[in-house]
DNA sequence: AATAAATTTTAGACTCATCTAAAATTTATT
DNA sequence: AATAAATTTTAGATGAGTCTAAAATTTATT
């Protein structure tokens, strides 16, 4: 149906469409895939060309409804495979990324759908993203960024906005599991960094990681 | 380290080169692989220079011991994922060869590996073919072609020297699976098709599917 | 509104894997 | 041993995906 390398620019322009209400710009497909604008441009109009985006010159592109579909399907596989490499395999969740990254790609529906049985129809990879069953439909997602809480919200890990294996090697050394309780004990003015409580632990937390640690919020009801 | 199509070229040339004393041919594997004489060069140049092969123009192919270990490494990794597929996804023993082409390109080692352990380090594949171990080393095979057998020999269904979905279909009506017992009643001179009992049924067989059935034979002990 | 800066596209070239058609080499036949 | 047949290689093209450098277009700045 589709090259790995199509499917790999489809998914970074799906993702990236979250932002600009829609509208993804070559440079910032660039960026996400590190290639060139020169090669995106070729890239854009292929995929234009098989209508997975609606493409017009310079003004950037976006994704149609069928271009959705697949993005969803590339992104299920993905999803579930780290399940199944984390469960079944016993990897850790900051191992799972790049060998998901190549499974993806494997074209058998039946087998992925085979697998999302095998895995008991998780709604979460191990990040905490959600998984888009058979017809693309994602489970309501409300997680709102660390960053964004104000001092002595509470809420629980949900998941995570970048899957860099340093990055999530940290949060595991800091005690941010998926799951975790926590409380913001002070939130820094200069430097929007922050003062967490989580287990028993008191941390620092940069902006920059607050900004990639997603929450569910919980509203005190004691 | 190589190519999805490399991989693809020296699989299929390490499993010809088991004809030949080891010496395959450019036609040869230009049929194998659907492919033209003129395309394989090229690619026997580029294996060549890899060292996994040791060519000579208009002499034919050898692959290295190098070569070999690459090889092995590939049909280990097909191997596997088809135990897997049988075994956890369900998936029956003629519709696992086309995923596990794709499976088997995923690069990890360490992936294979605790698949391995996930499945209890199998011996052979859903076909009966032997699963090379991390080192290379391939369970001794001394299957015998069910069409050399002779009249009234007994044995048991130990693989399948041919792996197309219609033939696999073919065999599972007719009775034949792995580990089954049989008789060989008859051999007819003319066709050197032969009349096999299995289990209660006696069914009869031609020559070329013979041919690709492997057996152990059992040496009357009673 | 004119110019500067940033972004995006085009032009042309490269690698990988493929092909067809023609040339070179080896093997088989008379 | 000479010729015919088969096999293999080379030559030259093509499509996918990539790049750099230059041209076109849009956006920002004065």
């Amino acid at each position: 149906m589709a090259t790995h390398t199509e499917e790999n620019y489809l998914k970074a322009i799906y993702h990236l469409s979250g932002e600009n209400n829609g509208l993804v710009y070559t440079n910032d497909i660039a960026g996400s895939l590190s290639t060139t604008a020169a090669s995106v441009t070729d890239m854009l109009r292929k995929l234009a060309d098989k209508s997975l985006l609606k493409y017009e010159r310079y003004k950037g592109v976006r994704v149609t409804r069928k271009g959705e579909k697949l993005a969803l399907n590339i992104i299920r596989k993905h999803r579930l495979w780290e399940v199944f490499l984390t469960e079944y395999l016993k990897f850790r969740w900051d191992e799972v990324h790049t060998m998901a990254e190549e499974l993806e790609h494997v074209s058998s529906d039946e087998l992925i759908d085979r697998l999302d049985t095998l895995l008991k129809y998780p709604k979460f990879d191990p990040h905490g993203d959600p998984i888009p069953d058979v017809n693309g439909n994602i489970a309501g997602k409300n997680f709102v960024a660390l960053s964004l809480l104000i001092t002595n919200s509470t809420g629980v890990v949900a998941g995570v906005a970048e899957h860099a294996p340093e990055f999530l090697q940290y949060l595991e050394k800091s005690g941010f599991k998926i799951g975790v309780r926590f409380k913001v004990l002070e939130v820094h003015a200069f430097d929007h960094s922050m003062e967490i409580s989580i287990g028993k632990k008191q941390i620092h937390i940069s902006h920059d990681i607050a900004k990639n640690i997603l929450t569910r919020q919980l509203h005190d009801k004691n």
